[in-house]
DNA sequence: GTCTATACTCTGATAGAC
DNA sequence: GTCTATCAGAGTATAGAC
């Protein structure tokens, strides 16, 4: 990517990550093209080649920014807080992540579906170096009474599971819902309930 | 596809199939050649062109074929059976679905990733029927008390969320469990805890 | 039924004028 | 910085020999 300069590169810059992530995410990396991300960005072909010099270094520059986002409200759960609540408040957050950027969902996503061939060393690494982090936090928290034991990982597997399900599948979620739903409104008091009831001590 | 008459064409259509399964399920509709397809069917690109007319006609025989299978766990939830069990060996089956055909859970999550463009008719027709089928099951338990009150449509979703997701993220998975685990056997437990304590009337 | 050869289109990327 | 023109390669599909 070029480095943004001037006020016009910004912006170029800006429109070709944010078609990228259009069309990506909606057409996995093969599927989309530089036709299509340069035309929702309303540059040509050759202009966007300007900024990027190819098709996988937009795709890795969206990949890239991705991560943190991603693993951020992770990052956040307290191990000084409440078991229970900060679960809870992990799962609000990553409900909204997948309300608010269902794209990034679902650009990931398609990432994993193909085997992760470019995001292999994020996930080894601090992926899941994170993860191990909170492992033993869960795991904490459950030898001292103060939740249900139940295996960590997978309860963080299944957090991110029932999320991130929400965009990923939302043409199915809206489709089996019918019209006049909301489905993140209605996610929201289930997965709390959910939770709740599966973390509950004794 | 060509009807199978001898025992060659049947040979030669199975053996597409397969291969499109394998190569669809981890590069997507657009990600997958005929190439592809062909090498690893052990038949020349003509060849396998003479079976099937086209790159589409082999994806739908594929997503056709799968449907049937992907409900049928579902379609025999019984309403006569004891709620709770009814539920906890539905989710069973289904996770025994994603261990034994991960590449047919990643070719329909595929499918449905990219807003379902082949299948919205499958998804809006028979699988939206059985679902508000099973709701109404579902919700004549609760109303029995024989199960805990929470939204019917949304625990469907969260029982195939949390099972496809170890077909569906299997790379993600393994790599953050590391060498020496297996997902699925330490699913099932996990699982059958959270669904039990979720569904416990009162 | 299967193969070689090939037509034709799409797509990623470059050259070079302005 | 942006555009027109264009190349090279990949990819779907067809023609026609055997």
């Amino acid at each position: 990517m070029l480095k943004p300069k001037t006020r016009i590169q910004e912006r170029n810059s800006r429109a070709i990550l944010e078609a990228g992530l259009e069309v990506f995410s909606s057409h996995g990396f093969r599927g989309a093209t530089l036709d299509q991300i340069a035309e929702v960005a309303g540059l040509s072909k050759p202009n966007l080649l300007y900024y990027f010099p190819s098709k996988d270094s937009v795709y890795l520059a969206l990949l890239e920014q991705l991560l943190e986002t991603w693993l951020d409200p992770l990052a956040h759960m307290n191990p000084e807080g409440d078991p229970i609540e900060e679960v809870l408040s992990y799962v609000r957050r990553k409900l909204e992540l997948s309300r608010d950027f269902p794209r990034e969902s679902r650009l990931f996503a398609n990432e994993i579906l193909q085997g992760a061939p470019r995001m292999m060393p994020d996930i080894a690494g601090p992926l899941k170096t994170l993860v191990d982090e909170k492992v033993v936090v869960l795991t904490r928290w459950m030898a001292e009474g103060r939740m249900a034991q139940v295996n960590p990982v997978h309860l963080i597997f299944s957090i991110w599971s029932l999320t991130q399900h929400y965009a990923d599948f939302d043409a199915q979620v809206r489709t089996v819902l019918g019209p006049g739903h909301d489905p993140y409104a209605e996610a929201d008091p289930f997965l709390d309930h959910l939770f709740r009831r599966m973390l509950q001590p004794g």
